[in-house]
DNA sequence: CAGTTAATGATATAATCTATCATTAAGATC
DNA sequence: GATCTTAATGATAGATTATATCATTAACTG
């Protein structure tokens, strides 16, 4: 993501917090900044090496995970557990509707790409789960995926 | 699942083994029986202490986790990566193809129900992940739920 | 400025998993 | 059957992800 469209998610993202009573604060601000620039999930063991390196900040690793529950709960960041890592939530940058997204993850790399699918088909896969008396999680899935590089370098 | 049912997978398995120059151990068989007689994925811990439990085996977690990758190698057993868990495959039990079988998990109590949907719906995912320079790892998708009881519960 | 809440730090520890080397069991060859 | 070889398992150490708990510091409030 490029640099202005980085900041400008961040100011959003103070001015929602803002709105709901909530403080982004400067290391909650450096720990946002680092997953909106990267466009790989990072396990927050990573980001405390990332804000040591870019921002001198020693946080210790049990402040970045509560720092994390605090962006998850700004929905700011979500946590795909099919990586035990966290990425930015997109619609910080662009929040146009637009379908439904979903996640795919490459296995190897755990580099992320959303896509969009039909909503229909959503639907239809929610209701398969109700009928097995589930209740789906999010509309938002984790597709375990092999990216197109990563591919290439397997074969 | 019966226990008529899981001594005849267990049965098939070693047939299956035998026929790809493999072994099906006897630890092998306590780990394969212990995640065919559960309804929930289970860890390579709580297989320790199932063993012990049941069996009065007491196998060091590194040999689960050897066994594990030798039953997913024999196609025996599924880890999903979505609960770092693990389940016996349902194919082992009843083998006629039923359309594309894909994984609800409980986000609560871990608890694993199959279902299976069109595989149109597949292929259109599919198509979707390709188009994006993707590539489904399966075409088992694990799926983050609720179930019925957990959800009653939180409620 | 005193008191309170919010945010962060420090420490210990749990859970999952991998790497590596040692040992034991099973099968093959003579 | 003794020996050689490979397969299977055990033992130990450590990496990674995560939570629990208590202490400290910063920010807000009256």
């Amino acid at each position: 993501m490029s640099p202005s469209k980085v900041q400008a998610a961040i100011k959003n993202a103070e001015n929602s917090c803002k709105a709901r009573g909530a403080n982004l604060t400067n290391k909650r601000k450096q720990v946002l900044y680092a997953l909106l620039q990267s466009d790989k999930a990072r396990s927050a063991y990573e980001l405390v090496d990332y804000c040591k390196d870019e921002f001198g900040e020693t946080l210790p690793p049990m402040s970045v995970y509560r720092i994390l529950d605090f962006l998850q709960d700004e929905h700011l960041v979500h946590k795909l557990k099919l990586a035990n890592k966290y990425i930015a939530c997109s619609h910080i940058t662009c929040d146009h509707d637009h379908g439904v997204v979903q996640f795919l993850i490459c296995n190897k790399c755990q580099i992320v790409k959303e896509i969009t699918i039909n909503k229909a088909m959503i639907n239809t896969l929610q209701r398969g789960v109700e009928n097995a008396g589930f209740q789906l999680a999010s509309p938002q899935l984790e597709i375990n995926c092999l990216c197109h590089s990563c591919k290439n370098k397997a074969a």
